[in-house]
DNA sequence: AATCTACATTATAACAATTCTAAACTGTTG
DNA sequence: CAACAGTTTAGAATTGTTATAATGTAGATT
């Protein structure tokens, strides 16, 4: 689902039907080179520019859902107010950027691997997610009072 | 703010009117031993319990972000549905149990301090909160497929 | 104690994000 | 080319949250 255009074949992998909508939607999503986060808004926004017809935000939803499901999306909790999705579906840390509210992936090596040291009888751990929140160094702000 | 029942006089230091829902609600929220994680609903549900008169939701929705400003209280990010409170309002991680949905603080021993190794020009870290998902550990679920 | 006023509470309306509904449409199969 | 299941769609419904504006009240002022 990484690669170029054919998503046609990679949706009908999937058992979707390779609708035009959904082939957009992968256009957009998927043929990217970095990781992509995203909100639902910012999704339509982006679709209603780059395409002449419009997709109903019902379809959106649907076609996010259909691709979370299926494991190419993966839902990021930063900010109770709207969802946000993520294209790199691994488990990995964040950093968001307050002022701007932009995320930004971490790959290994940006965080030493978290030591857990407690266990919960009867649980198992599925996932270890860091969420580090920058904001402008505003020593120059603080000048000006 | 954790001790004790006059939470009057702790109110009217902070310059909030002791009414007696804000008072019924300190109880709620303050008068316990561990930190406390919950909902809206589950206050609402909670104080309507426990009182006989009831308390509007715009008042508990009021009181809360009144408890929040003054640092009584925290947003927890866990899910987007909606938001969570945490009356332990340092920095620190969670556990998240996916069965029961129930949240857990860490404290310092039970998690090594995580280790940045990637700085963003001009930006300055605010916090950094590690969530670690659990959820039970069914191995005699999974012989019975 | 009565009055005053700024702060609080309340019911309800407004709102934004998301999900549901049911009718119209379309990709696929035979 | 049917026929059918899956899909899209507009709009309604639902949910969590915030805004509004009328009423109530704590605490100060007389
Ligand atoms: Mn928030
Ligand atoms: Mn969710
Ligand atoms: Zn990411
Ligand atoms: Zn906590």
């Amino acid at each position: 689902m990484v690669k170029n255009c054919n998503f046609i074949e990679k949706l009908r992998g999937l058992g979707l039907r390779p609708t035009k909508q959904r082939v957009k939607m992968c256009e957009v999503l998927f043929n990217r080179e970095k990781t992509f986060h995203f909100t639902i808004n910012d999704l339509v926004k982006m679709i209603s520019e780059e395409m002449n017809e419009k997709i109903s935000l019902a379809t959106v939803y649907n076609t996010v859902h259909a691709f979370e499901k299926k494991g190419y999306l993966k839902e990021i909790t930063i900010n109770s107010d709207k969802s946000y999705f993520d294209t790199n579906t691994s488990v990995h840390h964040h950093f968001y950027d307050e002022d701007t509210h932009e995320l930004i992936d971490c790959d290994e090596n940006d965080i030493d691997p978290v030591n857990i040291k407690k266990n919960i009888t009867g649980k198992k751990i599925n996932s270890v997610e860091v969420l580090v929140k920058v904001a402008s160094d505003n020593q120059n702000q603080k000048k000006l009072n």
